[in-house]
DNA sequence: ATTAGCACTCCTCTTTACAGAGTGCTAATA
DNA sequence: TATTAGCACTCTGTAAAGAGGAGTGCTAAT
């Protein structure tokens, strides 16, 4: 058996229908609601071969149906190709994130705020990620005593900082020397490379400092490697509680208590279109690895510095998304992150 | 009318079986559980009293009484009354805490985190605020062409800093002599005052440098003065299920949408104990000034470094919070943080 | 002053009944 | 042969009714 035009009309008026009202839908309803040019009972027997080929679940017995994951893929992919993804709604955005743009985090959060506003869903975002980045040079602050401001800057412009603590204080020319030699062996390197880097060449080299640098690679690995260093915004956490499939409080607390969990949350962007070619990925309820979430879809959009990709943004929310409304959305949202982002770093 | 010896033993242990089962009690369920050797009819009658006195509550004509906001204001003003603060639970805290001291905001988000871990409350900590810090120095780092690393070293030792886009480019050595001057001008000068300070007495030293200067102010005030710039921590958000008087979603949607608010959170945590002598404060239920969060309580107390408060920590929760638990909690917990981060700052 | 007894109230849980929506099957129809 | 009308059947959600339980306030006895 195939899915033929009829069919196919039969399961759009349902997934439309079941994107807006939540609830499953009968034969009847769907004959009066869409002018199909059938009986319900014509569309009675098509939807038995729907749910045959899998495009169509019943909760039960004597209620309507509703769409299977299956069905949403087949939509999506259709939205997806047809791609004549509407980029003017992403104007309205531009000047709002323009004007936000003092710190580069801040941008990326009122972004996810604003995607969170514009699609009544859940937004995402990861900022740039450093381990990933190439080291354009380093710098060395005195700040006190017993520590110093260790200032990388990456090859995309982005600046990583942070406060170390020596054993020993050292004098500003010192530190020069330090940074300039930092800078030499470094330059053109991955910051989440730079323990393995310094270990072998480096401390041969200048063993005079052989202390402070020993201190420093343990400090930059660590506050480098840490979880913590990949910064993540959520926002409009509270939008579920807008969805009826969610007014069950188990339900909520599964969701919730899933993206309170900063890993997980990383680990569930990180993954998401790992192997997609273009820039915008969409997860389908049980396609999510993680059980929390598997009657959730999530889509997102990489964007990028000089060509490369540094983070993610997108939204969260019920399978039963409003998925013609929302790509675009993200699609366009990262695009003009992009755009901002590679002005601002020329 | 006044509140006897007797009385109080049935106000405590009434509150005492709110707080546990969060459920009203009748007389009879006191005699029983409470050794107070009188007969239900007598504990009603009292029950009576203290209800007019308004102690107590009665949900419905036929429910068992609970505790009103003045009877927990009675209790909590008598735990702290007595204060034998048992801060030995803080020294199990103490190794965890001191391990985690990469970055001292990574150090308050762990303490937030440990805190909601022993309390099973929500947790909210707020880091050091910026614009009530006296400076140190000032030290200008070149980033690339146009762009600048601003760091300001505060009197506490804490570091804040700021990347900033010039408007044309500037030679290593000319920002050295910037950084000197500003340094001078700006020694034991508030960080919220810098704008006020500059307009008026620097440009006209520093005509030579008057529009980095001006493009530099306009920086600085923005990144310093912006609500963003006070850093805003919470851990346990979704502990609110647990409590049986949070199994409606709506009351949960209000908590946790006023949560997800930092502008509120942030203003409710600075109001907090405003001028209370101590470094703990305790708000009860109506207390409150927001409304959503009326039948909350709010427990902080503040850390300091070199005398000077520099942030806050504490917890929410039900009105019927185990104060007596989450007290000397929340008390130890920031003077640990005080402690550690003293002896950071040396 | 305290307590036993009792009528009364109010809530909650369970059971029962029923309307509503939908299905699948069969037989009639174009 | 594909479509449709008709009908018996199924399942859910909700409303109404009833039983049980916990608690109170009052009165009268101790």
């Amino acid at each position: 058996m195939k899915i033929d035009e009829r069919k196919l009309k039969i399961l759009q008026a349902i997934i439309h229908n079941y994107i807006i009202n939540a609830e499953p839908i009968g034969s009847r309803t769907i004959s009066k609601k869409y002018d199909l040019g059938v009986s319900p009972a014509t569309i009675r027997n098509e939807m038995s071969d729907l749910e045959e080929l899998g495009y169509l679940l019943q909760p039960h017995t004597s209620a309507g149906r509703i769409p299977s994951n299956k069905a949403y893929r087949l939509y999506v992919n259709g939205l997806v190709n047809n791609s004549h993804i509407d980029t003017k709604k992403g104007n309205k955005v531009d000047k709002k994130l323009i004007e936000s743009i003092g710190q580069i985090e801040e941008l990326i959060e009122n972004s996810a705020s604003i995607l969170s506003k514009l699609t009544n869903y859940t937004s995402l975002a990861i900022a740039p990620q450093l381990k990933l980045s190439k080291i354009k040079h380093v710098q060395i602050v005195p700040v006190d005593e017993m520590r110093v401001l260790l200032v990388i800057v990456t090859e995309s412009g982005m600046v990583k900082n942070t406060i170390l603590r020596l054993d020993r204080s050292i004098s500003k020319e010192q530190l020069n020397i330090i940074s300039n030699l930092l800078t030499e062996k470094l330059k053109g390197k991955l910051i989440g490379h730079i323990g393995d880097v310094l270990q072998v060449k480096i401390i041969k080299d200048m063993y005079e400092f052989k202390d402070i640098l020993e201190s420093l690679i343990k400090n930059i690995n660590k506050s480098v490697n840490s979880k913590e260093s990949v910064e993540l915004y959520s926002n409009g956490i509270t939008k579920i509680f807008d969805f009826p499939e969610y007014n069950n409080i188990d339900r909520v607390k599964a969701f919730i208590s899933f993206l309170e969990n900063k890993d997980n949350v990383i680990e569930m962007l990180m993954n998401n279109g790992f192997n997609s070619m273009n820039n915008l990925a969409i997860t389908i309820g049980e396609e999510n690895s993680y059980e929390e979430i598997k009657n959730c879809s999530l889509i997102t959009a990489t964007y990028k510095v000089n060509g490369k990709t540094i983070g993610k943004i997108g939204v969260i929310g019920p399978t039963r998304m409003e998925y013609s409304k929302v790509i675009p959305l993200v699609q366009s949202i990262s695009l003009d992150l992009s755009r901002i982002l590679n002005k601002y770093f020329e």
